[in-house]
RNA sequence: GGAGAGGUUCCCGAGUGGCCAAAGGGAACAGACUGUAAAUCUGUCGGCUAUGCCUUCGGAGGUUCGAAUCCUCCCCUCUCCA
């Protein structure tokens, strides 16, 4: 194991604060000296499927504590996931279904260990203890915290000014986080900043138990691909770690330019004396920003897809916008039509391309339909019905050979 | 239980009998400019081969030639009083 001093230079990369520090460094010298691993926490309510990469910053720093020697508890909110964190958030969320968070859950494991090394993880679904909880001992904790506390907490008490709903089963969501940690004896809990309240109740709700309060650490909400927002997949503006590598490398460079750094920082194993060059030269004038984030690409790719993936992603990013050939993967998508002749918003919407014609109608008045490399002038214009293949672009990066075949009506239609 | 405010198109929010498929903003999409960046500008933004038709303004009925707008009942949210 590291020196306590050497472990913090990594425990510190990214982190917003570590609260209190001084517990985090007796924690350290204690495990040190007994050579026993923290029992580093971190909670996931599996209300989406997927996990983006938001949620890679944290795992990411529960993966350089498994690299400092330290053991990774997961919990996984089956029952916090029937709640819905209201952390950050302006309204109630959805009530989801235990079935729908049993079956994201598993999805999310597969995911987690795409980062974590099994062997230092402990998995745990909360509703092991709140499934067996009694109604007193509910009451019991609920006992501990008031209103007013609770209410103090922004996202509450912007939503309390604004007149929008609360439900009480929300303001249950902190208490029951915070008895994860009883429960599994956590020695530091990891979360995003906004997490900060419901990390530091478990503190409390660790005492009332009376066991050793545990040391939080937060890191930043990582905005998403738009820059302004949270990353998040209702928002639309996530990369999950399941996606292509090209679609990965796409969205990568569609990010703002001030995102490169912070992604470079949260999301990249580059080390520090890298880090520093990279964010000398973004401040410059010298180096075209697309380079560094074409780096930026590769990297996050390589981390989920391997080395060959990254390359090839890369390659194909420059090879159909900065050159403007085509893609190497375009599908073929086939449909009968009853005619010699089809529409071309027929032809859009039958192969699923558009949703409706007034949508492909559209395309074409603004321009941005191409069929064989030729822009489409007319709404009104057709293709034939042979079995040939069309190549169809809608936009700047939607491809597909379009396929009408001929099939008359038959009678018993 | 009583009094009041409110539920509008993806989101916020105007509209209080016809000029409303419904202002404005945001998001999204397309085009121009680019580095598929951001910013900016322009256009589109319920559906339908359409100078018209169909479906939309919490739900169900009703008044009217005509309703998002008026009436009745119901559902939901918020505030104050108890």
């Amino acid at each position: 194991m590291l020196g306590v001093k050497e472990q913090l230079e990594v425990i510190r990369r990214g982190t917003v604060e570590i609260i209190p520090e001084e517990e985090l460094i007796k924690k350290l010298e204690v495990s040190i000296k007994e050579n026993k691993p923290l029992r580093i926490k971190m909670g996931f309510d599996p209300t989406a499927p997927d996990i983006h990469l938001g949620h890679t910053v944290g795992i990411r720093k529960l993966k350089q504590f498994q690299e400092l020697g330290h053991l990774v508890v997961l919990i996984i909110g089956d029952y916090t996931g029937m709640v819905g964190d209201p952390s950050g958030r302006s309204e109630t969320r959805p009530q989801l279904s235990y079935e729908e968070v049993r079956k994201n859950a598993e999805t999310y494991q597969k995911q987690f260990f795409k980062i974590l090394d099994k062997k230092k993880t402990e998995v745990h679904f909360n509703g092991e203890w709140f499934s067996k909880m009694s109604f007193q001992e509910i009451m019991h904790l609920a006992s501990k915290f008031t209103l007013a506390r609770i209410l103090e907490r922004d996202d509450f008490a912007e939503r309390y000014k604004e007149q929008s709903p609360i439900s009480l089963h929300e303001l249950f969501y902190p208490i029951m986080q915070g008895y994860d940690s009883v429960a599994i004896k956590a020695d530091l809990e990891i979360g995003a900043t906004e997490q900060k309240f419901n990390l530091l109740t478990a503190r409390q709700i660790q005492q009332e138990y009376g066991i050793a309060s545990q040391v939080i650490l937060t890191m930043p909400v990582l905005p998403g691909t738009d820059g302004v927002q949270r990353m998040s997949k209702s928002l639309g503006n996530y990369i999950g770690i399941d996606e292509s590598p090209e679609e990965i490398f796409g969205k990568i460079m569609s990010i703002p330019d001030e995102l490169i750094y912070p992604y470079f920082e949260l999301l990249t194993d580059i080390p520090p004396v890298e880090l520093r060059k990279i964010k000398k030269e973004l401040e410059g004038e010298e180096v075209n920003p697309m380079e560094w984030k074409k780096r930026l690409g590769s990297e996050i790719v390589k981390l989920y897809h391997g080395q060959k993936d990254a390359e090839r992603a890369q390659s194909e990013f420059e090879k159909v916008f900065s050159k403007k050939e085509l893609p190497e993967d375009i599908p073929r998508l086939t449909f009968d039509w009853p005619e010699k002749k089809v529409w071309i918003p027929y032809a859009c919407t039958a192969t699923n391309l558009m949703t409706g014609t007034a949508q492909a109608v559209r395309l074409i008045e603004q321009g941005g339909l191409y069929v064989n490399n030729e822009r489409v002038k007319s709404i009104d214009e057709k293709i034939d019905v042979d079995g040939k293949e069309w190549l169809f672009k809608l936009g700047k990066r939607k491809f597909a050979w379009v396929i009408p075949i001929y099939k008359p009506k038959s009678v018993n239609d």
